[in-house]
RNA sequence: GGGCGGUUAGCUCAGUUGGUUAGAGCGCCACGUUGACAUCGUGGAGGCCACAAGUUCGAGUCUUGUACCGCCCA
């Protein structure tokens, strides 16, 4: 084995390996394996991996290695979303480099162009999935606009509007006038910014009266149908009924009187457009108001804006509110906060605007989402999120599903010339449906319009496997196991995928979601590249290895919440990497000859205390961190892993096995040299699923009887390994050694050189006198020189001294460096502590609640506390009586 | 306006059902080239667990309230 951790070397050629050996498929457990499955949220077909993509793979990996490991059939869908927007723009702004655009090469070769591009960047992605050692199954890789996918699209669309659940029609939507296409509600972010509040006159018609009014955007005056107050207003009561003249236009429109105004708002009155304002529409629909549409869909305004017609949705506010102030009608401007809708892509402002689309009625569909969770069919991890799930369910709106652009799936609907609608799973089925109706000339065209991409993505489980065919794949791997993704896509994605599962396959599609947080900056800012705070995942690959990128994520934060990424930590998993690299080196370059097997039979009675010591630590450390697995606490386990290979295998079980290693007696080296090894194994099966290439290529060099970590079998935990007396006596032992090694610090003294002591150790002397040699090689003691007995008879002149748990005693010769003050010092430092910890215990014991109430194993714990301070505290009184003799 | 999360060492974070003296990494101080590892070892300093009440024999952990930060929904 290389000296130094040298991820480059191996990364790569091991996950080729794997690959090639077919252990990314489900196959490889057997037919009669429980079936374990995982579809990849699909990235952006030609996006780049981001940080984000390395945490859902990772948590994903994760738990299809220890899944696989236990001998399910683990079988993780890879694929990529054509993401509609997202990839139109990116070609959209090729073609403005090349000086040309979508609208002049027109749709047909606009969507060539576009597969070209997604054949050219398309597989960058999945190439750097393999970099983060996904071990998924890349013969069932999918891609959203395959023809299967679309079938798929199509049915679920027919099977909707045959059930009436998807309807067309006239309604306020969110446009997005760069884009030039409508966007669904979830696409619409909001943000506070500064704006204004004008303020201006309605006059009312004939009259020299006015209602003052409020608007943050005045080009909307134009589009207004109504002047709406509050019932109860008695300011403006007398003027409900009357007519009040749109400036500029001349046009008459109702004063009426509705709840929603509010009074203290403003002015209290409340013009409405119910052309361009969500809530003015609603107002409009309860009074019976006509709508208005001002503006084209590239936001400049249209014929409706008389005068103003051709000018820009803003330039229109400038000019109008211009001429209405030489015409008097305006009151004043204030500065106002206001939430301004902006689009999810592209940040451009968004336009409420009354367009033709096709909607799904989302109520039932809904409702089925609400129930699935409801009755545990799925489960939310973590559970706090089943609470905005239910809440974004309990207000679901009409989705609006048709998106004004060229690249995804047409909308399988086909218009005869009177605008008659035949939806159908393909043209040819539409014309079928024509031609019965119109006879055989009839010509049709079909819906110009796309699928919102999630419509699509909504399908995922059960799409990738073969629906609506009923294939092997879907017999078998559907539902699937569970869905992990960041909680941001909760609503886009997983109640879309959720609700259709059960709408369309009459399933849950999975059992459990499990949700992972963001990841942000050290100083806890999200990402950006304009913040250029990114950290991108394959230079830290590239830099660090994939393990400890992935181990970092895996145990960096907790299930849900967000996490802040620092280099920092990386790098101190990189070292992680790198001492299981060379505990490695140790134990298999000392295996000598004879390479002992990590498997078979023990010989108990061969074992020494250290020996069972960490045998016991292993079985719990293993029933711990299986539990830990099975209950999603991904996060704890890996750092309990971490912590036991580092603090207390390779610390002290190594540091110790070497007295017997370096020995001459065979058995005993045979002995150190399995347990060395059967430990090692377990640890590296356990820290496997968190980081697999490391923990593969260690094992690779290990005597084992598999092929592969990867498919090596999950450790189980052995109650009969338990040994609560080996690990008393172990924390005893570590508590001597950490004793003498802190006077020999504090005392300088050199730390190659052998010195002396004195141990009195009380009830522990044939314990101590047993593991002596421990002690003497960890805490460098002079073997010839050391007294150890049950008790001193006399008290060691010139020398430290120190009491520890049971009472033992340890003192140490240091001639000539004695300083008898700061020895005074000490021993009043821990009589304080003593003192202070009896006073507690006492306190606790002398309460009868505690003593009644507390659990028994709680009380006797604390009387043996008490004791064992008392112990001490007797001892350390009588060190302190002796130096006070000394000068 | 409604909901959720966070507040623990200088920094970044753990802490699973309440139970010894609250942990880790990084950073800091001192020492160190013993044949796995300086990507390391040994020892050390450092915390009123945001604040206030309450429940309990016992609260970082449960309840209520307050403050600040962040997110989601309207």
């Amino acid at each position: 084995m290389a000296k130094a951790y040298d991820p480059v070397q191996f990364e790569e050629p091991l996950y080729d390996w794997w690959e090639s050996k077919g252990y990314f498929k489900p196959e490889y457990a057997g037919d009669k394996a429980e079936p374990f499955v995982i579809a990849m949220p699909p990235p952006n077909v030609t996006g780049a991996l981001h940080i984000g993509h390395a945490m859902t793979a990772s948590v994903e990996d994760l738990m299809i290695r220890y899944n696989r490991m236990k001998g399910k059939a683990a079988l993780w869908i890879p694929g990529t979303d054509h993401a509609g927007i997202a990839t139109q723009l990116q070609v959209e702004r090729a073609l403005r480099a090349e000086g040309t655009s979508r609208q002049e090469i027109g749709r047909e070769r606009f969507l060539d162009r576009t597969w070209a591009w997604k054949e050219e960047h398309g597989g960058i992605i999945t190439q750097q999935h393999r970099r983060l050692g996904a071990s998924c199954d890349w013969e069932r890789e999918r891609f959203t606009l395959d023809e299967g996918l679309s079938r798929a699209v199509r049915e679920a669309f027919m099977r909707l509007y045959e059930k009436g659940l998807i309807y067309r029609g006239e309604y306020l939507i969110n446009w997005s006038p760069g884009l030039q296409t409508a966007v669904s509600d979830l696409e619409v972010e909001y943000f506070e910014e500064q704006g204004k509040l004008y303020y201006f006159k309605y006059m009312l018609a004939g009259s020299e009266a006015y209602i003052p009014v409020a608007t943050t955007r005045p080009e909307t005056i134009l589009g207004d149908t109504a002047v709406a107050v509050h019932p109860d207003d008695e300011r403006y009561q007398q003027f409900i009924g009357q007519m009040c003249v749109v400036p500029m236009l001349g046009r008459e429109i109702p004063v009426i009187a509705d709840t929603y105004v509010d009074m203290q708002f403003g002015t209290g009155a409340l013009k409405i457009t119910p052309g361009h304002d969500p809530n003015d529409f609603e107002i409009g629909r309860r009074h019976n108001l006509g709508i208005i549409n001002i503006m084209n869909k590239d936001a400049t305004m249209n014929s409706n804006a008389g005068s103003y017609q051709g000018l820009d949705r803003f330039e229109c506010r400038t000019k109008l509110w211009a001429d209405m102030e030489a015409e008097g009608l305006t009151l004043e401007v204030k500065p106002h906060r206001m939430q301004v809708p902006r689009a999810q892509r592209g940040g451009e402002i968004v336009e409420p605007l009354v367009s033709t689309q096709w909607f799904v009625k989302m109520r039932s569909l809904a409702d089925a989402g609400l129930a699935a969770v409801a009755d545990d069919q799925v489960n939310i991890v973590p559970e706090r999120f089943t609470k905005v799930y239910n809440n974004w369910l309990d207000n679901i709106k009409d989705w609006c599903v048709s998106r004004q652009l060229w690249w995804g799936h047409r909308i399988p609907a086909w218009y005869a010339p009177d605008g008659t609608v035949f939806v159908a799973h393909s043209e040819e089925e539409a014309y079928e449906k024509a031609k019965a109706q119109f006879g055989p000339d009839v010509t049709l065209e079909q819906d110009p319009d796309v699928l919102d991409t999630w419509f699509s993505s909504g399908l995922w489980p059960f799409s990738t496997l073969g629906w609506p065919d009923n294939t092997p794949d879907l017999q078998r791997y559907y539902p699937n196991s569970v869905m992990e993704t960041g909680y941001d896509i909760l609503f886009f994605w997983v109640a879309r995928m959720i609700m259709s599962g059960l709408e369309y396959t009459g399933q849950a599609p999975f059992h459990t979601v499990y949700l992972h947080g963001i990841i942000r900056d050290e100083s806890g800012r999200k990402m950006s590249k304009t913040t250029g705070n990114v950290i991108d995942p394959l230079e830290v690959i590239d830099q660090y290895g994939c393990d400890a990128l992935r181990f970092t994520l895996l145990t960096g934060s907790s299930p849900g919440n967000d996490m802040n990424l620092s280099l920092d930590r990386i790098a101190a998993n990189r070292n992680f990497c790198n001492k299981i690299w060379n505990a490695t080196r140790f134990v298999v370059t000392n295996q000598g000859t004879a390479f002992a097997s990590g498997t078979g039979t023990w010989n108990l009675a061969g074992f020494t205390l250290p020996d069972r010591w960490i045998l016991s630590r292993l079985s719990r450390l293993t029933g711990d961190v299986t539990r830990l697995f099975d209950s999603y606490n991904y996060g704890e386990a890996g750092r309990q892993l971490y912590d036991f290979f580092w603090s207390e295998f390779a610390d002290w079980y190594i540091e110790i096995a070497k007295i017997r290693l370096y020995d001459t007696d065979a058995r005993a080296q045979a002995t150190v040299r399995r347990v060395l090894v059967h430990v090692l194994d377990r640890t590296l099966r356990m820290l496997h699923p968190f980081i697999p290439f490391v923990t593969e290529a260690a094992w690779q060099h290990l005597p084992n009887d598999g092929d592969a970590l990867i498919v090596a079998d999950w450790p189980t935990e052995s109650p009969i390994a338990i040994d609560e007396e080996a690990e008393a006596n172990m924390a005893i032992l570590f508590e001597v050694i950490r004793a003498i090694r802190n006077i020999r610090s504090e005392y300088n003294v050199e730390p190659g050189k052998q010195i002396k002591a004195l141990i009195a150790a009380g009830d522990h002397y044939a314990m101590l006198t047993k593991q002596i040699d421990i002690v003497t090689s960890l805490a460098r003691l002079d073997k010839t020189t050391l007294v150890l007995a049950a008790a001193l008879a006399e008290k060691p002149e010139q020398a430290v001294g120190q009491v520890i748990s049971g009472g033992i005693e340890i003192y140490l010769p240091l001639a000539g460096m004695l300083d008898i003050q700061a020895e005074r010092e000490r021993a009043q430092k821990d009589l304080a502590v003593l003192e202070k910890g009896i006073a507690g215990s006492r306190g606790k014991l002398s309460n009868k609640g505690f003593v009644e109430k507390a659990p028994p194993e709680v009380v006797s714990r604390e009387r043996e506390r008490l004791a064992d301070l008392e112990l001490q505290l007797a001892k350390v009184q009588d060190r302190l009586k002796e130096l006070e003799t000394m000068s």
